[in-house]
DNA sequence: ACATGTGAACTGCTTCACAGCG
DNA sequence: CGCTGTGAAGCAGTTCACATGT
């Protein structure tokens, strides 16, 4: 029986493609119900979770369409029942056991990013490729040598790896995390990663962002100029 | 004159709209010539640029098209060239002038990232609300207070802000960054932010990529055990 | 009466395919 | 001949509008 990990979606299971851009929002609506549920309130509609997430109420019941029908008409959602859901679908419901790769200034943001272990990653090991910083403790956690990396990843059964190393070293780096089986990686290392088709791959690049606002300013120049 | 902004391109210069992946794209494409560049290549095709940036030549072309004609048929781009241009409409042919607000853990890492200073984004000034870290050094700055945020940011003529705060508080600074005449934000606190029409915000959100992670991981769990 | 769930219309991004030019 | 630049076709994501259910 696969039908107990969705719940109560008697809906489409086997949906063959949800787009990445669906999967974004749900995690904002998720964030909206948690805030609401820490105010106390009960329940909520389609067009207040799109002010919160900042979008529409006919995207909002779209997204959540795709998944199934959590909502009683003439009253909204439940709180309660549709963050469930929610954890239920983005597969929050079970903790993930994370590796982290890179002890440098963007690898201690993130371990000690409260954000990730209250949604239930947790770092359980941190590798570095420098000698001076291996030995060192981070938590209660001690930085291990990177030569070790795919013995540990294999070890710990860990789920997803955190590629926080220089853009030179991230490739190197995904292909032996790649070797352990690891089939989840968060790279926050300016390049596009090559990895083989088991695996799922998400960039976070701030270069990138701050380019695209760059050119969102410099747009707003150039159009004061011309009007 | 405003065409001397657009130096070469005879082409869109009133382009009403791009949209968001295209720009990002570019900034990938950027980045492929900048490497390029510092391995010596002088010409790149459009298929070789899609290769490096993870996508199709005639994606390459339509999204250089946008912009004007930098190629030359039966050769392709000239990497010196089309750098120069990238840099030009992505805004990066001048440096800006940054402001960091948050002095913990992210915006340290954020402060020493090294791709930030060589793409033209200078941070010149660092502002903290806690007490202890006001006064303190960074590199040839000195973190100040949160009061003087609206005064500091104006006399420094800043041009944007990279908000490193808690969640609870972005907001707040948001609207004093609004009041200091600011019109670029980059954030990365996790709260979807309300800002003035003539600003541009965009949030990087780490706990968002990662759930979007743990959903395509989970999916492949569910599809494992269907089939 | 009110808000959901959803087919149908629409908008806009991506892919195709080829004319145009070096 | 090779590769760009681009209209046209195809496809996907968003919005509309209303039937449905409470």
């Amino acid at each position: 029986m696969f039908v107990n990990v969705f719940t109560s979606s008697p809906a489409p299971c086997h949906v063959s493609r949800i787009s990445e851009s669906a999967v974004r929002r749900l995690s904002l609506y998720l964030r909206s119900l948690q805030e609401a549920h820490d105010a106390g309130v009960v329940t909520l509609s389609s067009d207040e979770l799109a002010r919160r997430g900042g979008t529409t109420s006919a995207q909002v019941r779209k997204d959540l369409s795709l998944f199934g029908s959590f909502g009683k008409r003439g009253l909204g959602y439940s709180v309660e029942e549709l963050r469930a859901e929610l954890r239920d679908i983005l597969g929050l419901s079970q903790p993930w056991r994370v590796a982290l790769v890179g002890a440098g200034k963007i690898g201690a943001a993130l371990f000690s990013y409260e954000d990730f272990r209250r949604k239930g990653f947790i770092i359980r090991s941190v590798y570095d490729a420098d000698p001076a910083k291996v030995g060192s403790c981070w938590g209660d956690l001690t930085v291990r040598s990177d030569g070790e990396l795919e013995d540990g990843l294999r070890a710990d059964r860990t789920d997803l790896v955190i590629v926080a190393v220089p853009a030179a070293a991230a490739q190197r780096v995904l292909e032996r995390v790649a070797c352990a089986g690891v089939r989840g990686v968060l790279n926050f290392a300016p390049v596009r990663l090559r990895a083989p088709e088991w695996m799922t791959v998400r960039s976070v690049d701030m270069s990138v962002e701050l380019e695209a606002l760059s050119y969102a300013l410099s747009q707003q120049d150039r159009q004061r100029m011309a009007g």
